[in-house]
DNA sequence: CGGGCACTTGATAGTAATCAAGTCCGGTGG
DNA sequence: CCACCGGACTTGATTACTATCAAGTGCCCG
């Protein structure tokens, strides 16, 4: 785990905290006050930023790329979580009770984070009560995206399931096109079969029937233009 | 949904806002303010206490008895994605923001419960913070709990989603036996199989497969006698 | 431009869902 | 307390689908 400066223009400014939800209470003061506290650092693609069991000794802000958040079972299947991007945080949960990582992280691409201490965030917390409803409101999200996820993979078809995902992403990184929506895949193929308990194989193919279908076309490898949004959403239902 | 005037014995005597660890920091004065804003209610088997995609008008506290929180698919599968028991909650979720139930639920069994106004709630909480502690840690419990489905039901065999389950009945439900340990199953077949995403004829056979492997005993269709549990362990792998 | 890795596509096998009886449990009423 | 009835459960046969194994293609990065 290669730890350097951050160099990103939103930390060289010290805008970073700014940018992120959770600071939103704080006024001029203690904001600068926060920022003084938050350490850089920035991991290349396949670096992982904290491991399952590992302690967790703070709290990590994406402040640019992104991560995985998974498990690996004994079997060494490798179940994706969570994908954190910019403004996301996690560690959250660690901040307040002893206990080790549920999940490793890994950067997804080069990736920038801020780093606030744990002991520094226990007094923040209490300096600004604020911040508790914050990390509640967080936690509510997290508890929405994985009800929805246990729903998908329990009960709906496999079809069902990558057109849900696929629909995710559009919504979290879908930008307006000529055509339709294209989306930035934030995994490959094995990665979105990690996401939603298939294989690469299989999520291959059944983004080979959307093409065919003419509900998607696929850009490469790592993108994917959104044709028709409507027969997306039918097909995840 | 019939509401009566909860007759249990904790009730009659106030005393069901103590046994909850959400009001474990208040003193009796707080305490004996919270009892007088309790409404309680009871639920036969099979009634529901909320629906899907309706208002939640306040916080829930199982007092005796058990629930289950699920989604119906589309196509009409169940996806059940909590059970509660007594001492737990819900509702939490919605008393500071404004949003409609993620999930249906339904009495498993006569059940009773406390009922707080959202209002009062938050006032509650405005006035003893520790409880928004409180409801902090419940969140991040059942963030874990949903962490673990999401991995096994992602990335386990179906066996050993059928041992895990099982496994976690015994953790939550288990009573010491002579013979090993005596489970009170909350569910029935079908209702384990809505639990972990498979059909009741799967779990029927994987359950008969451990009980001739003598790693369980079914007792009658409602409880089963786990004889080995060092075997359920590693199956659960 | 070239090489390696990710992706696609095909063939096969394994496993759970589905369809279909038949059995057993458990609650009810005599 | 026992007998009976209905629903839950088990078990079997078949089908459908995805994982796996395998080969070939094409994208992307250096």
């Amino acid at each position: 785990m290669d730890k350097t400066i951050c160099t990103c223009d939103l930390c060289k400014n010290k805008l970073c905290a700014r940018t992120v939800s959770i600071f939103s209470s704080l006024d001029a003061d203690q904001l600068s006050e926060v920022i003084n506290l938050i350490v850089h650092r920035q991991y290349k693609k396949g670096e992982l930023l904290l491991l399952e069991e590992e302690a967790v000794n703070g709290l990590v802000i994406i402040n640019e790329g992104q991560v995985k958040a998974f498990r690996t079972s004994p079997e060494g299947r490798e179940q994706i979580l969570h994908i954190f991007s910019e403004g996301d945080f996690f560690g959250e949960r660690n901040l307040l009770r002893e206990q080790n990582s549920p999940y490793s992280v890994e950067a997804l691409e080069e990736t920038h984070v801020c780093l606030i201490d744990k002991r520094d965030f226990q007094v923040m917390v209490r300096e600004s009560p604020d911040i508790a409803l914050k990390i509640m409101e967080a936690l509510c999200e997290k508890l929405d995206r994985l009800e929805n996820t246990v729903e998908t993979m329990g009960a709906r078809t496999v079809d069902a399931r990558v057109s849900a995902v696929l629909l995710e992403f559009a919504n979290k990184y879908g930008k307006p096109h000529s055509k339709g929506i294209m989306i930035e895949l934030p995994l490959n193929r094995e990665g979105i079969a990690n996401y939603i308990g298939l294989t690469r194989e299989t999520v291959s193919r059944k983004m080979s029937h959307l093409q065919e279908d003419g509900i998607l076309e696929m850009v490469g490898n790592k993108k994917v233009l959104l044709l028709d949004r409507p027969a997306l959403e039918k097909a995840a239902e």
